[in-house]
DNA sequence: TATCTTGTTCCGTAGAATAGAATATTTCGT
DNA sequence: ACGAAATATTCTATTCTACGGAACAAGATA
């Protein structure tokens, strides 16, 4: 095992502080998180009093309890800043293409229709080409249906009276699912899967689709496809922070 | 010098290795980051794996460098929670107390017990006095209840276990309604009307309640009390970004 | 007032963290 | 295409950091 497998003993532990903060538990005392993470009082004082210094822990002068400090947001929200979507999910994108050599796009909102801002093409002669850029309304395909489902309904209902292509009851059934599929429906012969993907706030944000000849996308391998293309969706949310 | 005056120099280059990110410079390399916090490449690498495996730092998997982690944008977020809960409620508890008369309290979850955080007192000769600091089971009064209700399950029915004065069916009634009353529960002759306060992701961090003696909380204006006490949650839960 | 709980400081020592060395991989200049 | 330079990874002997228990201090509680 290469040493950089093994943390960094006093990292992880300062790390393991930070964890204890959490929605209603957002005022600690030393016990507190001594317990918690199962340190002596001295150990923990000690890493506590490094991460107060440094502002990532301040300490409340009243109740002398401890909080997330002021540089917790100022670098929160440099890593919201950083964090590329596209970045996150490409990974992910090139695992699912990698499985089945089938194309593999990431689509999100912009004016009222979907819009494919990543793309991780098939090798096969025959292959559904889609490019970054292309648009197509929310209504029809896969990945458009997975993203009108998750919108707020009043919005949803403007977008069906204007292309009533589909239905509240397909959608529904979507969010029950967790997924859908188009098998023909914007072109034929053209099959697809998507499934949507949050970020960290419990969103739907973007959804990833796998696309193909509906040739390939027949028979018992096709329950396979959509348990993958649902777990890439998962395995992006959970890299956004969900 | 006692020892909590110096940083664990391990914590210290961890946080010396976040700190490097800053607006126009998101993305270092391993060498960027060894040079700029003059470390050696061991140590970096050693101290960079910690802090990815922990979800600080991602790896680009195409340039090799490294951004800040989705874990930063989670903690920036509870950050910014933490510090604003108490001022932010405070003008419509005001606002509630106004209408009413009544005292108004803010309670969040502390070591498994609500904690009153924050208190705007009725003028009236009868009242139910509550101080900030007054700590009381989750399993009992209309507070407790709706901070109880929306507790991880585990969490719950070990809290429920050792102190069953409420059922989970009531608490599911509750999640129902969205609040709850506690009538000469607690204390003979005090009544009270509780909600849930959400903040930006959803997550049920505080509850807002209105108490006093029972005798004001009867009739048919009573109907009206729960509407505004709710209504307040609910303002309170837009203004943390909800 | 006595006791309990929480927090701070001190200190001996085990082993974590270190950096240099060796090696591997990638990038760049010619 | 190839060699040099730069970047990155892994290994390991050594040092001294980080550790937790003990002693003590301060505050809370019965």
């Amino acid at each position: 095992m290469a040493a950089t497998d093994a943390p960094v003993r006093a990292i992880d532990r300062a790390l393991d502080i930070l964890d204890c903060f959490e929605p209603g538990q957002l005022e600690l005392t030393l016990t507190d998180i001594a317990n918690r993470i199962d340190l002596s009082m001295s150990t923990t004082s000690r890493i506590v009093a490094t991460l107060e210094k440094r502002r990532y822990l301040v300490r409340n002068t009243d109740t002398q309890r401890y909080s997330l400090g002021s540089r917790i947001a100022q670098i929160g929200a440099l890593g919201l800043s950083s964090m590329d979507l596209r970045k996150i999910a490409l990974p992910y994108m090139r695992d699912l293409n990698a499985l089945y050599n089938e194309g593999v796009s990431l689509y999100v909102i912009r004016d009222d229709e979907r819009i494919c801002v990543e793309r991780v093409e098939s090798t096969l002669p025959l292959r559904r080409v889609v490019n970054v850029g292309d648009r197509h309304p929310l209504t029809r395909g896969a990945a458009g249906r997975v993203l009108l489902a998750y919108l707020p309904r009043e919005r949803r209902e403007a977008i069906l009276a204007r292309d009533p292509f589909t239905s509240e009851e397909a959608l529904e059934e979507l969010r029950h699912g967790g997924y859908t599929v188009s098998l023909g429906e914007r072109e034929e012969g053209v099959s697809s899967i998507a499934a949507p993907i949050q970020d960290a706030r419990g969103e739907v944000i973007a959804a990833v689709s796998m696309s193909g000849p509906s040739v390939r996308f027949e028979g018992s391998g096709f329950s396979d496809k959509i348990s993958k293309v649902k777990k890439t969706a998962e395995l992006i949310s959970r890299a956004l922070g969900r």
